[in-house]
RNA sequence: GGGCGGGUAACAAAGUGGCUAUGUGGCGGACUGCAGAUCCGCAUACGCGGGUUCAAAUCCCGCCCCGCCCUCCA
């Protein structure tokens, strides 16, 4: 099967072809660490999360770089405002918000280049840029000259005199043309500053991520990612000035995901309704989260909104459902009682379709309702019964395997917390705490067993409550009560 | 003003020139002390107006509306 990328570049689902066979470089730029990660960052990282680890899926070495802008206007403005020294700043908030993201359950990226920790290769590259003609000095600053680069607007689709017409843009005596933009500012007062051929000063923002992307990964490679906004003009000046200061293709495929909005607003400053993930995961778990993102296709701007949580939750408590009933079944020992040849084929077909889904521009939407449909072929075959435990285990492992890719399945069962709450239950019923949290469930649903049987339907309802609020569902069948954890 | 992307049932969200998307919620049934889960079935769609076609929600044209970018931004 062939894995379809949709390419900002051409606007068009490509075939994806890697530059090296067995191998994806892949780049995303990261974070500019001012404040702590927002769930726009998250949504972000996790869409290519997905998209890497579907890729190793596929079989392919994957090597995932993301930058960490640590030198920038925001930064110096805000650590100077208390008093702190900026890249201590930026330090700090580098650790905090891989963190954020470490706790919504993103997986990490393999390098995480600092700009700070590259400067002198940033030189090296602006003086490439001017050495082909492609910028200027002035005052102590270095700008990047657009019109020298016949390429310039091709990714974002726009044209130079076009943006000059509307530009709101202020004109700057340093600058030949309003477009240009920095590649090397000089130092003020209160800034970092480092040594240059062109005095002391700082890079401008774009050229770390042409800087350190080519360092990483060498040239050109495979993917090139980040959210929308970032088309112009940061993805567009990275392209320029990496290929000026080369001659070489920078990037084969952009992936730009959709944005985020909050209640059908965007998630801004000035509105004030920035949510960071610390905040979020106050109220809905990570992988309620996660699994809201992953229902949504990473071209497409997902709205976070309370009822679209809701939802999100509802719908992940099925499939933790199926996950402890095939647990269950595969334990419990069962026969086959006909052929399962035709059940064994659904567990492949689900397979199929779930990557024919992934391989689409990784249709994450289509990927889960292939899985919803084949959670309910399971459901129906578990209920009669019809399958062997092993028929289940290879369903089982399939609906782990694929369901990893899209992050599910990832959470630590808080086992020592539910322990520690479900020994309290036994103690109130009298019952003797046993090793194993299952058997002291079971000891607990005996005491139940006989409340009903003597229908003493209020002890039984409370007991039922008592470990539904544990997250331990209860339920009372022909063959006698089932229970499974439901996070 | 220029560029880009959208408008799908109660909500969320895919997809597609004719064949059930999917999940949650709703309704009915099986099951059941009740509840829940599960299964079976049902209902509610494709912004508006034209056109092409045997057939369009899906293609074309026009219109309306929404969002994003053009300034730091994942």
């Amino acid at each position: 099967m062939v894995l379809k990328i949709y390419n900002t570049m051409s606007r068009k689902k490509e075939e994806f072809i890697p530059v090296e066979k067995g191998k994806v470089k892949m780049y995303v730029c990261g974070m500019t660490v001012y404040s702590d990660a927002h769930i726009g960052h998250a949504r972000t990282y996790l869409a290519f999360d997905i998209i890497r680890r579907y890729l190793e899926y596929k079989g392919y070495k994957v090597t995932y770089v993301q930058n960490i802008t640590d030198v920038d206007d925001k930064i110096i403005a805000a650590a100077n405002k208390k008093g702190i020294n900026p890249l201590d700043y930026s330090k700090y908030f580098t650790e905090r918000c891989l963190k954020d993201l470490d706790a919504l359950g993103i997986r990490r990226a393999d390098f995480y280049p600092k700009a700070s920790e590259n400067i002198n290769d940033m030189i090296e590259i602006i003086q490439k840029i001017l050495e082909n003609g492609y910028g200027y000095v002035s005052d102590g600053d270095v700008y990047f000259s657009v019109e020298k680069f016949k390429e310039y607007g091709r990714l974002s689709r726009r044209k130079l005199e076009e943006m000059k017409a509307g530009a709101r843009i202020e004109p700057t005596e340093k600058k030949r043309n309003p477009l240009d933009f920095a590649l090397w500012k000089s130092a003020k007062p209160g800034e970092p500053s480092w040594d240059s051929p062109w005095g002391k000063g700082r890079p401008g923002w774009h050229i770390e991520c042409s800087t350190m992307s080519s360092k990483y990964l060498g040239l050109p490679f495979d993917i090139h990612g980040g959210g929308m906004d970032l088309i112009f003009p940061h993805h567009e000046n990275e392209i320029a000035q990496a290929e000026a200061a080369t001659g070489k293709k920078f990037v084969n495929y952009w992936i730009h995901v959709g944005l985020l909005t909050v209640n059908k607003e965007k998630m801004s400053k000035s509105l004030g309704n920035i949510i960071n993930i610390r905040d979020a995961i106050k109220k809905w778990k990570p992988d309620v989260i996660r699994f809201f993102f992953v229902s949504n296709h990473h071209r497409s701007p997902p709205d976070f909104n309370e009822k679209a949580l809701e939802n999100a939750e509802a719908s992940l408590k099925k499939i933790y459902r199926v996950k402890q009933d095939l647990e269950k079944y595969c334990k419990e020992k069962h026969m086959a009682k006909s052929d399962e040849k035709i059940f064994l084929s659904e567990v492949k077909k689900f397979k199929n379709r779930f990557e024919e889904a992934m391989d689409d521009d990784f249709n994450t939407p289509r990927a889960i309702a292939e899985l919803f449909s084949f959670i309910r072929i399971v459901n129906r075959y578990l209920k009669n019964k019809e399958i062997s435990s092993k028929a289940a285990e290879k369903a089982y492992s399939t609906l782990l395997e694929l369901g990893k890719i899209l992050t599910l399945f990832q959470e630590k069962k808080e086992e020592t917390e539910v322990k520690e709450k479900i020994e309290k239950l036994a103690k109130k019923y009298g019952v003797k705490t046993k090793d194993k949290i299952d058997e002291i469930i079971d000891e607990i649903l005996k005491i139940r067993e006989n409340a009903r049987k003597n229908k003493e339907w209020v002890k039984a309802d409370a007991i039922r409550a008592e470990l539904n609020e544990i997250g331990i569902e209860i339920e009372d069948t022909r063959e006698g009560t089932r229970w499974r954890k439901v996070k």
